[in-house]
DNA sequence: GAGTTTGAAACT
DNA sequence: CAGTTTCAAACTC
C-alpha cells in the first residue's frame, strides 16, 4: 500500500494527522471529530488517512521532536544518544528491510531510523529467531541494554517506558502499515502514552503485550503481502524497525496523543488491531509473547514491571547501560575534549552521573545497584560533589590506567604494549572494570574496584568479595583504616604537572598530558618502565624525579629527563623543597617557602578556588570519607572554602566526570601541594618523600585550571597564573589535573602553613584531616592555609569506564595525591 | 588457560 | 625506614 505514496505526502499527512490527533486527542478518532470540519479539511489535505499519518509521523523524529520535549524527552534523548553511539549499520539494514516491506515507509525511516534500529535491536534478539538479522542485532544488544537509559530518571520514570517503547513501536509499525486503520493506531499510541505516563502499572504490563501483538499482527498482515516465507525474518526486522519507529513515534505520538492515553484501554487496541490486521491471531499471540520476552530480557522492563515497576530493577538496568555508555563515552571521549563533547553527546549520561548525586548514585553508575544507604554511607554524602565520574582512584592504576582506559578505546593505542587482553579481562567491553581478587577480599588497594572507591560488580571475578554494598560498613571501615595510614591512599596517583614534559613525550604520541606525572613515582626494577607493571607507564605518563626506577626507559618520559615543574616555575621553591630530600621535587614540599611567584600562583589558584565549587569537599568530614572516586585532595582554605585539588583520576571516559571534578575548586595549587604539605607529617604517614614530592608538584596543568575555571570563575590572571596557564594550555588536556604548588600558598599563609605542611606533600596527611572545613579553616583561615583534608578519594563515578579511561591517559591527572605509600 | 613475572600494597 | 611478604595485574607460553 505504502509504496506509491510519496513520502512527502505521507509526511504531510502524518504531520497533519499528528496535529489532528493532538488536537482531537482521544476523541480524534471519534466520529464526531472526524466529522468536524477541521478534521475533514485536514484529511482532505492529504490523501493519507489521518491515522496513517499519525503513525508515520512518529517515524520522523524531527517532526516529532517538539512533542517529544513535552513528553519524555529523556527517552528521546537517550535513544538518540544511543543511536548515535551505536553502530547502526546492521540494524539499519534490517530496518530498511522491514521498511521495504512496509513499502514507502521505508523511505521515511531511513535516516534517523538507524538509531531506532539500534534501539530495536534488542527485540530481535529476544525473538532470537535464527534470522541473520537477529544475529546482527545481537551484537548490539549488549550495548543497548547498557546504553539504554541514559538517565536515572528515565529508569525510574520509564521503567515501563522501555517496554512502552516497544509497545509503542507497534504504533510506529502501524504508521508504516498504517494505511489501514487509523483508530487502531491512535489507540496504540494511546497505550504507549499510557505506559509512558503511567509508570509501571502492572496492569500495563499485561496490556503491553497486546500492543505488541497488535503491531505484530499488523506487520504480519502486511507481510503476507510480500512473502510468506520471509515473513519470519521480516517480522524480526519489522519489529526492529517498528521499535525504532515506535520509539520515535512514541515520543511524538505520546505528545500528541497524550490525551488519547486516557483511552489506554487495551481492548480498543486489540480490537483495533484485530480489525486492522487481519493477521492470524496466533501470530499475534506469538509475537506478543516474543515481544514480551524480549522486552523483559533485554530491558528488564518486565522485571521492573513485575516488581511493580520497582525502581530498583530499572536502576539496575540503568546502571548497566551507564557502564556501556561510559565505555562508549570514554572511548569517544578519549580523543577529544571529552568533557564537553561527552557532556553534550552523552548528556543523558551526564544525568546519570550527576556529580552531585549521593555517592550511592555513583555506585549505581558504576553498575552497582544501590543497596541503600550503605554505599551512600560508605562514601560520604558529601561526595555529592563532583566526584569524578572517573574512577579516580589512583589505584586504578592498572585499571584506570590510561591504557586501560584506553581499552576502552583508543588510548590503548598509545600504550605500546597493548595488551588489551587484559584490559579486556579487567574491563568489560563497556569499559567497566572489574577486579579479580582472590585473597584480598577486595578490601585492599590491591583491588582496583576498592581502590577506585566502587563496589565490585558482577563483572568482577573476585572471590570472597566484601566490597559490596552489603558490606558497606566494612568497606568504609577498611577504607578508613587505609586512609588513616595514608590519607592519600585513595587519591589519584597521577597528577599533571605543568611543566616539563619529558622530551620523550613528544616522541610518543601520548594522549596523556606531557606534564602528568605519577604522584608517587614508580619503583620499577626490571620493567624499565616499559611495561604496565610500571604505574607511570601504565598511566601513560613519564617518570619523574620521584620515581625510583632503575634503567628507566619510559617512553612517556624518562626519569632523567624529567624536570620538576615547580622548578620551572620557581626555583626558589625548589630550593626550599629540596629540604625534603626527596627529590621529589618540589612538589612535595609544601613547606617550602613559597616564592613570590608561588604566592601569585597561589592567589591565582585561590581565585580559582573561590570559584564555587566544590561541593564535594565537604565530605570530608571525618576526614575519611571515602570517596573514592576522585581522589582529589582537599585543601581547606583558610577561609572556609575548601578547595581541593582534584586529582583526576585517570578515568578517562568520563570526561564529564572529570569535568565535574574540576568543578570543584581547586585549591590552589598550593593547596594541592599544600595538600601534601598539609599533611603535616604528623599524621603522616611516612610516605616516601620522593613520592610525595611528585604529588606535590604542582603541576598546574592548564587542564586543571580549565576545569576549575569552568565551573566557576574566570579569573584572573596573575603573573604566576599566566605562566601556569601557559603550561596548562600546552597540556591542554582535559584531564589534567592541576597540581599546585602548594607550597606557595601554604607558605603564604602566614600562618600555619607550616603546621600544615606535610612532609611529603603528596602523601599524606593532611594533618588533621578532619574537619576539614571547620577545623582547618579555623586555624588555617587566618592564613589561607590549605589543608589537605583528608583527601578523600572519590569514587570514580564512572565506574567503569573510567577506569581505563582513556581519558585517563590524559586524564590521569590526578591531583596530587599520591601519597600512599 | 595456566604459569610466571612484576611491582605496588601491606606487613614486620 | 628498610626489608619482607602478600597480592593481583601484567605478561609469557
Amino acid at each position: 500500500m505504502m509504496d506509491s505514496p510519496e513520502p512527502s505526502k505521507i509526511n504531510r499527512s502524518s504531520s497533519a494527522s499528528a496535529l489532528n490527533a493532538s488536537v482531537n486527542t482521544p476523541s480524534s478518532e471519534s466520529p464526531q471529530v472526524q466529522e468536524s470540519p477541521f478534521f475533514r479539511f485536514a484529511s482532505n489535505l492529504s490523501p493519507m488517512r489521518p491515522a496513517k499519518a499519525c503513525h508515520v509521523a512518529p517515524s520522523f523524529l524531527g517532526l516529532n521532536s517538539p512533542p517529544l520535549v513535552f513528553k519524555s524527552p529523556r527517552v528521546n534523548c537517550d535513544r538518540e544518544s544511543r543511536y548515535l553511539e551505536r553502530p547502526q549499520g546492521t540494524h539499519l539494514s534490517s530496518v530498511e528491510m522491514s521498511q521495504s516491506y512496509n513499502g514507502g515507509n521505508s523511505l521515511r525511516v531511513a535516516p534517523g531510523d538507524s538509531n531506532e534500529s539500534n534501539s530495536q535491536l534488542p527485540l530481535p534478539e529476544r525473538f532470537a529467531t535464527d534470522t541473520q538479522q537477529d544475529i546482527g542485532l545481537r551484537n548490539d544488544t549488549n550495548t543497548q541494554s547498557c546504553s539504554f537509559p541514559t538517565s536515572v530518571d528515565e529508569y525510574l520514570a520509564d521503567p515501563g517506558d522501555t517496554d512502552e517503547m516497544y509497545s509503542v513501536n507497534p504504533d510506529v509499525e502501524q504508521s508504516t502499515y498504517a494505511v489501514e486503520s487509523e483508530p487502531s493506531n491512535l489507540t496504540r499510541t494511546k497505550k504507549v502514552i499510557l505506559k509512558c505516563n503511567g509508570n509501571d502499572d502492572p496492569g500495563d504490563k499485561a496490556e503491553e503485550p497486546s500492543p505488541l501483538s497488535e503491531e505484530s499482527n499488523e506487520i504480519h498482515q502486511e507481510r503476507p503481502v510480500e512473502n510468506p516465507e520471509t515473513e519470519g525474518d521480516k517480522r524480526v526486522v519489522e519489529r526492529v524497525s517498528q521499535e525504532h519507529t515506535k520509539l520515535e513515534s512514541n515520543l511524538a505520538a505520546d505528545v500528541s496523543h497524550n490525551s488519547l492515553t486516557q483511552h489506554a484501554g487495551n481492548g480498543p487496541d486489540h480490537s483495533d488491531c484485530a480489525a486492522q490486521s487481519m493477521s492470524d491471531p496466533l501470530q499475534d499471540v506469538k509475537e506478543s509473547k516474543d515481544c514480551h520476552e524480549m522486552v523483559s530480557t533485554l530491558h528488564v522492563r518486565q522485571e521492573n514491571i513485575s516488581q511493580d515497576g520497582s525502581e530498583a530493577s530499572l536502576k539496575y538496568h540503568g546502571i548497566r547501560r551507564r557502564c556501556l555508555k561510559f565505555g562508549e563515552a570514554a572511548s569517544s571521549a578519549l580523543g577529544s575534549n571529552m568533557s564537553n563533547m561527552k557532556l553534550n553527546a552523552t548528556s543523558s549520561q551526564m544525568h546519570f552521573v550527576n556529580p552531585f548525586k549521593p555517592v550511592s548514585s555513583l555506585y549505581l553508575q558504576r553498575g552497582i545497584p544501590e543497596t541503600g544507604s550503605k554505599p551512600a554511607d560508605y562514601f560520604s554524602p558529601s561526595l555529592k560533589e563532583p566526584i569524578a565520574l572517573y574512577p579516580a582512584s589512583g589505584h586504578d592504576k592498572r585499571k584506570l590506567s590510561p591504557t586501560d582506559a584506553g581499552n576502552s578505546e583508543g588510548l590503548d593505542q598509545h600504550t605500546p604494549g597493548k595488551k588489551k587482553k587484559k584490559t579486556s579481562s579487567t574491563a568489560d567491553g563497556n569499559g567497566c572494570k572489574r577486579c579479580n581478587c582472590k585473597k584480598s577480599k577486595c578490601l585492599k588497594l590491591y583491588c582496583d574496584c576498592f581502590a577506585a572507591g566502587v563496589f565490585c560488580l558482577d563483572p568482577c571475578s573476585c572471590q570472597d568479595c566484601f566490597n559490596k554494598p552489603e558490606y558497606g560498613e566494612k568497606v568504609l571501615e577498611t577504607r578508613q583504616q587505609i586512609e588513616s595510614r595514608n590519607p592519600l591512599a585513595f587519591a589519584p596517583k597521577i597528577v599533571k604537572s605543568a611543566t616539563n614534559a619529558p622530551s620523550n613525550m613528544e616522541d610518543v604520541n601520548l594522549t596523556t598530558p606531557s606534564s602528568a606525572r605519577h604522584t608517587r613515582g614508580c619503583n620499577c626494577k626490571r620493567s624499565m618502565c616499559l611495561k604496565k607493571y610500571c604505574e607511570c607507564y601504565q598511566s601513560n605518563v613519564g617518570c619523574s624525579s620521584g620515581c625510583r626506577c632503575e634503567g628507566c626507559k619510559n617512553v612517556y618520559g624518562k626519569k632523567e629527563d624529567y624536570v620538576a615543574p615547580d622548578h620551572a616555575l620557581s626555583k626558589e621553591r625548589v630550593s626550599s623543597n629540596v629540604e625534603k630530600g626527596s627529590d621529589s621535587t618540589m612538589l612535595n614540599k609544601p613547606e617550602m617557602v613559597a616564592s613570590r611567584e608561588d604566592l601569585f600562583q597561589k592567589e591565582f589558584y585561590d581565585q580559582h578556588h573561590l570559584s564555587p565549587i566544590t561541593p564535594s569537599l565537604q565530605c570530608s568530614d571525618q576526614g575519611k570519607d571515602m570517596f573514592p572516586s576522585h581522589r582529589s585532595l582537599m585543601l581547606t582554605d583558610s577561609c572556609d572554602s575548601k578547595s581541593y585539588e582534584n586529582v583526576q583520576s585517570p578515568a578517562p571516559p568520563c570526561n564529564s566526570a572529570s569535568c565535574i571534578l574540576q568543578l570543584t575548586p581547586l585549591s590552589n595549587p598550593d593547596s594541592t601541594s599544600g595538600a601534601p604539605s598539609i599533611p603535616a607529617k604528623p599524621v603522616g604517614t611516612s610516605a616516601p618523600s620522593s613520592r610525595v614530592s611528585h604529588g606535590c608538584v604542582r603541576q598546574l596543568s592548564g587542564g586543571s585550571l580549565r576545569w576549575r575555571s569552568s565551573p566557576v570563575t574566570p579569573r584572573n590572571t596573575n603573573l604566576g597564573e599566566a605562566q601556569h596557564l601557559q603550561g596548562l594550555e600546552s597540556d591542554s588536556r582535559l584531564f589534567d589535573i592541576v597540581e599546585d604548588e602548594t607550597p606557595a600558598i601554604l607558605k603564604e599563609s602566614s600562618t600555619p602553613t607550616k603546621t600544615v605542611k606535610a612532609n611529603s606533600p603528596i602523601q599524606k596527611r593532611v594533618s588533621p584531616p578532619r574537619v576539614i572545613g571547620s577545623s582547618s579553616s579555623g586555624g588555617l583561615r587566618t592564613g589561607r592555609k590549605f589543608i589537605l583534608k583528608s583527601v578523600p578519594s572519590f569514587p570514580p563515578l564512572t565506574p567503569c569506564m573510567d577506569s581505563k579511561g582513556n581519558g585517563n591517559e590524559d586524564g590521569n591527572v590526578d591531583s596530587g595525591n599520591g601519597a600512599t605509600k
